[in-house]
RNA sequence: UGGGAGAUCGUCUAACGGUAGGACAACGGACUCUGACUCCGUUUAUCUAGGUUCGAAUCCUAGUCUCCCAGCCA
């Protein structure tokens, strides 16, 4: 990957480079993608993507793919296969795929150790009685009556629980921290409950699996993380993520992770370091795990790569190139303010890379038949045009040319407004590539709709002829209608109709937002060359805008194009058309 | 009324006591065989009030506003 040298140090970068410079972590940096698989990743996983495999690639050192499948009743082999390969179609390659159930082990003898030390408790307390006891935001909690049960009690009754003997829910083994802290996180959270489900990969070894705070901390240090980046909503997460390391003491205490050697999962234990950074959001779209969700399960889209939904499958089905995202993920930056980025920021990214690297074709989405009547029946004609106006590189094509033509229907006026620069009654415009044709006459059905207007080709214009030189104001696009090739054009646009659709305040909800005229289906035509080439391919399409071939449902007998944006279009922005 | 965090152009983001800069957006213009691209130009910002200082976005004090937290989710 070609990402440019940063502009600046951001605070997080800005961190490594002085705990480099201290020594800190003897000089490693090692960072990690903790992905629970539990639904699609989205455009917001890609900042921490890009985040964590590129803070590890700029300083040498090595970032991880874990899957944090502590939880097996949310979790599902499914969403692993799609992480794994948005991570590797971002332009990301982990150093290690791991599973927080590799260290269930680990996890296990740890939770031994916290009940030694008299650090941690089996809790016999209902949820809606550890709820009662812990008080409110600003009331402090109160003790669990099962708080002070003795070592071996609880030695006894944590191996009984992973032995199976008691049902889900009746008891867990919580750290004992501090009921009246302001930090509620801090307030003798569980780390271990029974769970009698199947997990996607330790099968049936466990009925208990331990939460977030508890296995992620550990998780990091066993892995060697320096550096654990995670979004603000973890900071006042962070001194239970200490309190649990400090308690656990790894690095003095080998035995705890012995189970690993023997799998070949060894580094160095760490003492990570815990740093958040805020959540990339975009306008005009949810970003949340819930209601994506729902929205596939509601069928209110296609699927969780539906072009339209901001799911990474969602976005590179839609035609979005990964370097786009990196893009956007460079230009947004690192910090901790919430933020919302502008929908034209992440379009301005997906343009400005197709602009340099998607070849041009030619293409007719709404047609309409323009005849050269001083052309012969039967004219056929190869023409030669350049693939990328910009660079020589991507090479010339054939276009084929002939006397009737598919024109854009908006590209021809019987009475235009001020400032239309193209085809009018009487008036001239030039066909590109072609030369210059002059408008003699219309046809229009019963209903007075025009069904083809008819030309006289001025053959003193033909490109490398001096008339060529000759100026009109427009130029318009066309494909040969005797030669191009029929193309199912999907034409999107953004899904909700609102800037925030998160936003219930005023009793509707993103359902309500949606944008009746987000996805569009036409029949068009394109140019052969556009039909030939395999799905994913990225052209624009001259004057219209940027299109993929459908990754699934494109071939070549059958083209499928997706668009993917627009072209900037200053003259549709003046409101004249 | 507890704990944690954050406030700079419309939106992001720099400036680490010394010219408030950049990107995107918007607007105007140039160029153009894509009303694209490119180029040029313009508009718009330091939450408030005090204080320290030759000098404050930056340091101090007091306020205001916003976000997160009461899962046996992550």
């Amino acid at each position: 990957m070609t990402n440019e040298a940063p502009q600046h140090n951001h605070f997080i970068r800005q961190t490594v480079i002085d705990d480099r410079a201290a020594g800190k972590h003897g000089g490693r940096v090692a960072t990690r993608f903790p992905p629970e698989p539990n639904g699609y990743l989205h455009i917001g996983h890609a900042k921490s993507i890009c985040l964590n495999f590129g803070i590890a690639r700029e300083f040498g050192g090595r970032c991880n793919l874990r899957f944090d499948d502590t939880n097996p009743t949310k979790e599902d082999l499914e969403y692993v296969e799609s992480i794994k390969q948005d991570v590797l179609w971002l332009g990301f390659a982990w150093d290690e795929l791991r599973h927080a159930s590799d260290y269930f082990e680990v996890f296990y003898a740890c939770a031994e150790k916290l009940i030694h030390d008299g650090k941690a408790y089996v809790c016999d307390l209902s949820a809606d009685e550890v709820r009662a006891y812990r008080g409110t935001l600003t009331e402090p909690g109160r003790n669990s009556p099962f708080r002070d049960r003795s070592a071996e009690e609880n030695l006894d009754l944590f191996r009984r629980m992973r032995a199976g003997e008691f049902p889900n829910g009746s008891r867990t083994l919580r750290a004992k921290i501090d009921m009246s802290s302001g930090n509620i996180n801090l307030r003798d959270p569980a780390i271990y409950r029974i769970r009698h489900v199947e997990h996607q990969n330790t099968g049936n070894a466990w009925c208990i699996y331990p939460m977030y705070d508890y296995a992620h901390c550990i998780s990091d240090a066993v892995e060697g993380i320096t550096h654990s980046l995670c979004t603000l909503e973890f900071e006042d997460h962070r001194p239970l993520y200490n309190w649990c390391l400090h308690e656990i003491d790894l690095p003095n205490h080998p035995e705890l992770t012995g189970s690993l050697s023997a799998r070949g999962l060894t580094a160095p234990i760490g003492q990570p370091q815990q740093i958040e950074f805020s959540r990339l959001n975009l306008d005009f779209t949810v970003m949340s795990k819930r209601k994506l969700m729902a929205l596939v399960d509601e069928a209110l889209v296609a699927g969780w790569d539906d072009p339209r939904m901001p799911t990474l499958s969602g976005v590179r089905r839609r035609g979005f190139p990964p370097a786009a995202l990196r893009l956007l993920c460079e230009r947004v930056g690192v910090t901790k303010q919430n933020s919302v980025i502008e929908f034209s920021v992440l379009e301005g990214c997906v343009r400005e890379e197709l602009d340099a690297s998607a070849a041009r074709r030619l293409a007719v989405i709404d047609p309409l038949k323009l005849v050269i009547d001083n052309l012969p029946d039967g004219h056929s004609e190869t023409l030669t045009f350049p693939n990328h106006p910009k660079n020589e590189a991507f090479g010339n094509r054939s276009v084929p040319f002939s006397r009737e033509l598919w024109i854009e229907r908006e590209d021809f006026m019987e009475l235009p407004p001020k400032g239309f620069h193209r085809l009018v009654p009487g008036g001239e415009v030039r066909l590109r590539g072609v030369g210059i044709v002059k408008c003699e006459s219309l046809v229009k059905d019963t209903n007075g709709q025009v069904t083809a207007v008819h030309c006289t080709l001025d053959t003193d214009t033909r490109p490398g002829l001096p008339g060529a030189e000759r100026k009109v104001k427009g130029t318009i696009h066309w494909v040969s209608a005797t030669d191009a090739i029929a193309a199912e054009i999907r034409l999107y646009d953004r899904l909700f109709n609102v800037a925030n659709p998160d936003d219930d305040s005023d009793g509707k909800t993103y359902r309500d937002h949606l944008n009746p005229d987000s996805r569009r289906v036409v029949q068009g035509w394109i140019e052969p060359s556009a039909a030939h080439v395999p799905p994913e391919t990225a052209f624009q399409f001259e004057r219209l805008g940027f299109f993929v071939a459908d990754r699934y449902d494109h071939n070549e007998h059958k083209p499928v194009f997706n668009r993917a944006v627009t072209l900037r279009d200053s003259w549709a922005k003046a409101g004249k058309n």
